[in-house]
DNA sequence: CGGATTTGACCGGCGC
DNA sequence: GCGCCGGTCAAATCCG
């Protein structure tokens, strides 16, 4: 390791925390890994960078320049100081409804009501109007003429459990739309329907006439209730596709219908959007997900994803019907702080609606939290001059959509209600203290159940499919069946970016957030024809300044030619000639640290080498295999200061790649990379 | 305009 | 059986 403490120190001066790992890398994930030591550990601690060899092959290597290192960790800290969330959290706020409309993909005239809105609650950022949003062929008239009102204090939750309870007459006929809050806590007020202080959100459409209605009315009904006052306003605002209502203090619902060409509706798009609030207390993250599994509408319904969506600080859940072949699914959202939920049904049940399940919900403790369409009158036909939404969804029927129930009720009396109880039950998830079996906490190295030994196969296999089309790779591990991972290399460092260069390009195909680590897990393949190297970046939970890459699978091909040269080498030149001119250079270029983090985080592109101009070699170096140990002269790399480990073993894998051997990391010939920027 | 990225949605294994 | 969750797909969008 002595060479490596001679190179560490060059890196010091320029590179102090991202010393790429490009050779390194390669020669894991092309040659045998195996071959790599088994553990390789350094005292330093200032500028320690760890590769862990999933599971138990742990290395870390450290610069010996102390000084640069306490420098460089001066340097991070400026970074690590982000503000993980706050992207999230600003993002999360303001124009709610833009996104939604934008993400609904509509952009239609809204009445703008700020200047009806009382003045609290216009001082009160949090508060969104509230909207239905109802598919093509209600035209505003026919809301406005008829009972299809949706009155203030009506969706006025309970103020203190948020519950908007659900009356349950048959008698009104009337559809409801209801939403109650799920505080679980709070039971007692869910029984009251009759509380003006939790008034029933109601969508009467009793006067609606079915006639009126287009065939293809439903193809998106979107419904949020506001809890926060009954003087939050509503209107609505209708388009070919939906209508959405704002109701406000002065009108019960305004309504403006979007305009969009006949053209451009699309009958299939069968969309029934249900967007309605519970209350106003902000459910935790547990609560949440305990709420979405409680949505209750009288389908079965599996729940089979749950993703935090941009814009949204609370998670998606994702739900299908069980029934066997039904297509439908929906979709519950909860935003702006938890107060509004989203409920989006989309497509058409080709089966009845199993009976008990709602109905006994309905009248038991499963009552509150409860968003509901009821009492629809089945036949169209509008029975007492009624019509439910329901009985509206009908005009889909004969095009797949079936929201009848009047063959399951007979009283016709379901629909679409939703539990959307905002419990905060102690049924609640824990999404803090669980772990997966996430590789990313064998990343860490305090565990792992793969060794290095390379299978040399089904690298092209994700690894759900591996794990399903290889089912003799599954070995009894620990007592546990658990299917053999594809060899994993997991590399530990200091970057300010996220994306180290190791000579190979790739292509982004995904980014998630996964449990465990509030930043985002970014995805890549190596964009190599017929490679099916993975790899996947994400930043430590506990340190920000950790980039944890992980890499999967074997290059069956040779590092390729960089690209960018010519900038490359100005950008090496000036790095060179001034690293410390550069280091500060380079955090002028650089996204602040909560820039960084907005970046690295959901919404925002990776901060490229690229993109940090001059600097960006200084956080991720690489070297590229053929730099190493041959050169490439089209590359521009720094006089890469090589990780000096990499000089510890010479693998050279099957695609011919070598390592570097004895080699001056500082030869000038070991080029730095500026990085594939593929993937970056 | 083509390639890369973003991001919502889906798949399927795993654990309870 | 169901929910969780990592991984992946792919359409939309971005960007050079």
């Amino acid at each position: 390791m002595g060479g490596f403490d001679d190179h560490a120190a060059f890196i010091g001066d320029w590179v102090p925390f991202s010393p790429s790992p490009r050779a390194f890398f390669s020669s894991l994930l092309v040659d045998d890994v195996g071959a790599m030591p088994a553990h390789m550990e350094h005292t330093n601690e200032s500028k320690c960078r760890k590769f862990v060899f999933e599971p138990q092959e742990h290395i870390t290597s450290c610069s010996s320049d102390e000084k640069d290192g306490v420098r460089a960790v001066e340097a991070n800290d400026q970074t690590v100081k982000l503000s993980v969330l706050s992207d999230q959290k600003m993002s999360s706020r303001g124009g709610l409804m833009e996104r939604m409309a934008a993400r609904s993909g509509f952009n239609a005239p809204r009445l703008n009501t700020e200047g009806i809105r009382p003045a609290v609650l216009s001082q009160n950022q949090e508060v969104r109007s509230p909207y239905l949003t109802i598919p093509a062929g209600l035209s505003p008239s026919i809301l406005l003429d008829s009972s299809v009102l949706i009155f203030n204090p009506l969706f006025q939750p309970s103020p203190t459990t948020g519950i908007i309870p659900f009356a349950s007459d048959d008698e009104s006929k009337n559809s409801r739309l209801m939403t109650e809050a799920a505080d679980k806590k709070e039971e007692t007020a869910c029984a009251s329907n009759n509380s003006s202080s939790s008034s029933i959100p109601i969508i009467d459409t009793g006067r609606v006439n079915p006639s009126s209605l287009p065939q293809q009315f439903f193809q998106q009904v979107e419904v949020s209730v506001h809890p926060d006052n009954s003087l939050q306003p509503q209107s609505i605002e209708a388009t070919q596709n939906e209508w959405i209502c704002h109701e406000t203090s002065d009108f019960p619902m305004l309504c403006t219908e979007k305009d969009v060409p006949a053209s451009d509706v699309k009958p299939e798009a069968r969309t029934f959007k249900v967007v309605g609030d519970i209350t106003g207390h902000s459910p935790s993250l547990d609560e949440q997900q305990n709420e979405d599994t409680t949505v209750e509408d009288g389908y079965n319904w599996r729940k089979y994803e749950q993703k935090q969506v941009k814009g949204s600080e609370y998670p998606r859940s994702y739900f299908k019907c069980t029934h066997p072949n039904c297509p439908v699914k929906k979709k519950i959202e909860r935003f702006h702080e938890g107060h509004v939920m989203k409920i989006i049904y989309d497509g058409a049940h080709n089966h009845p609606k199993p009976l008990p399940k709602w109905r006994s919900a309905l009248g038991s403790s499963n009552s509150y939290g409860d968003l509901q369409l009821d009492n629809v009158d089945p036949s169209g036909t509008g029975v007492n001059g009624e019509l439910a939404l329901e009985t509206i969804q009908q005009g889909l029927t004969a095009r797949g959509l079936e929201w009848r129930n009047d063959d399951l009720e007979g009283n016709g009396s379901p629909t679409l209600h939703a539990n959307g109880a905002l419990s905060g039950s102690a049924d609640a998830v824990d999404v803090s203290s669980t772990f997966s079996n996430d590789e990313d906490e064998d990343d860490c190295g305090t565990h792992g159940s793969a060794s290095l030994g390379y299978d040399g196969g089904a690298e092209d296999e994700s690894e759900s499919k591996r794990r399903k089309i290889e089912p003799y790779a599954t070995t009894d591990m620990s007592g546990t069946s658990k299917a053999i991972r594809k060899p994993r290399v997991v590399v530990q460092t200091t970057s300010e970016v996220d994306i180290l260069d190791d000579g190979y390009r790739w292509r982004k195909y995904g980014q998630k957030v996964v449990k465990g680590n509030s930043n985002p897990r970014s995805y890549y393949k190596c964009t190599s024809p017929g490679c099916n190297v993975r790899k996947h970046v994400e930043r430590a939970s506990h340190d920000l300044k950790i980039v944890i890459t992980t890499y999967e699978g074997k290059h069956n091909h040779d590092v390729p030619p960089a690209r960018n040269s010519n900038r490359a080498k100005s950008e090496v030149s000036n790095s060179l000639s001034n690293p410390i001119t550069t280091n500060a250079q380079s955090h002028a270029h650089r996204p602040e640290p909560t820039q960084l983090q907005s970046i690295t985080a959901r919404y925002g592109r990776a901060p490229s080498l690229s993109s940090f101009g001059p600097t960006s070699g200084f956080n991720s170096f690489g070297t590229n295999q053929q730099g190493l140990a041959g050169l490439n002269a089209d590359q521009h790399k720094f006089p890469v200061p090589v990780h000096p480990y990499i000089g510890h073993f010479r693998p050279v894998n099957d695609a011919g790649f070598m390592l570097p051997t004895g080699e001056s990391v500082s030869d000038p010939s070991l080029n730095y990379s500026n990085g594939s920027s593929n993937h970056e």
